[in-house]
DNA sequence: TTACAAGCTCAACCTAACTTGAGGTCAAGC
DNA sequence: GCTTGACCTCAAGTTAGGTTGAGCTTGTAA
């Protein structure tokens, strides 16, 4: 039934592999939340744990907290997430993710075919190409990325 | 506007939608090299268009300068890079790329599996569980994201 | 031959994402 | 009730990855 496991902040940085002060920042950044004890002491929900799994991980792969927490904003402030929450959450992210993949695939291909074409036609190389033709679409424009 | 066969930093700067300061930044880390003109200005051969390619798309899916300028190291110094010196490249950056897609695609099929699971059953979350099971390797160890 | 955009160096400054440290509180075991 | 380790707050320090600005030089087009 209940026993609503709470967990210190020392608990969730042991089993989430973050430490503390991490924690306290995700909390002042409002990634994660906790209600604090009669003596001034976070308590985090199990949830926190999903969360921070989920802050690491997309980090990791070069996503800002402050997207990360955009995105974490879809989920409820009061409440466990319920399947529609994590479902928009999910929506939310997956084209940037999906973008991500492509992007980190055209890096991975790119260099194979780097080896394939010999990287010694600079004129055929997939990589040096779409650069020149972004700076053919204005001086200063900062590359799309994603568009590689 | 000469020589199609070096480059300005400014040019560079334009061609790659990268700010000059942060070319020279680069060459600073040695992630790009350059020589001089009599009069102190740098020239870059093409080659660099497709270096600066790489770092940044690199940097966009979460790889440091220090992890690229590693990998760039295996370019050769005074000469034009060949197929085996891309191929040796390609070759050090594929396992990494390809961990990063890995943890890319989980991150993205996780949130869809918790919509699958519902996120209710905190212990059947396939990414908190990853958690819990790696705290379970000791105390203060660092997550291996990989192992995601 | 001069105007002035583009380049150069070097130091200072900036944001993100944390960590460290000082100084003080809380709670569980002996 | 005392000790000890986990917590608390807040400020300052750190690293990465650049940007900005001052002061000075180069190079090119009118």
């Amino acid at each position: 039934m209940v026993a609503v496991t709470e967990l210190t902040v020392g608990q969730v940085a042991t089993r989430s592999g973050v430490a503390v002060s991490a924690l306290h920042f995700y909390e002042a950044r409002g990634l994660i939340r906790s209600h604090r004890t009669s003596g001034n002491q976070r308590r985090y929900g199990r949830d926190v744990l999903r969360r921070v799994a989920i802050i690491r991980v997309a980090q990791e792969v070069g996503i800002s907290l402050a997207e990360i927490g955009a995105a974490l904003e879809s989920l409820p402030e009061g409440r466990t997430p319920t399947r529609e929450d994590w479902n928009l959450l999910s929506t939310n992210w997956r084209d940037q993710l999906d973008q991500k993949i492509a992007q980190l695939k055209k890096l991975r291909d790119g260099l194979t075919d780097c080896i394939g074409c010999g990287c010694m036609s600079i004129d055929k190389c997939p990589l040096r190409n779409k650069e020149d033709r972004l700076s053919a679409q204005g001086p200063g424009a900062r590359r799309l990325l994603v568009a590689l």
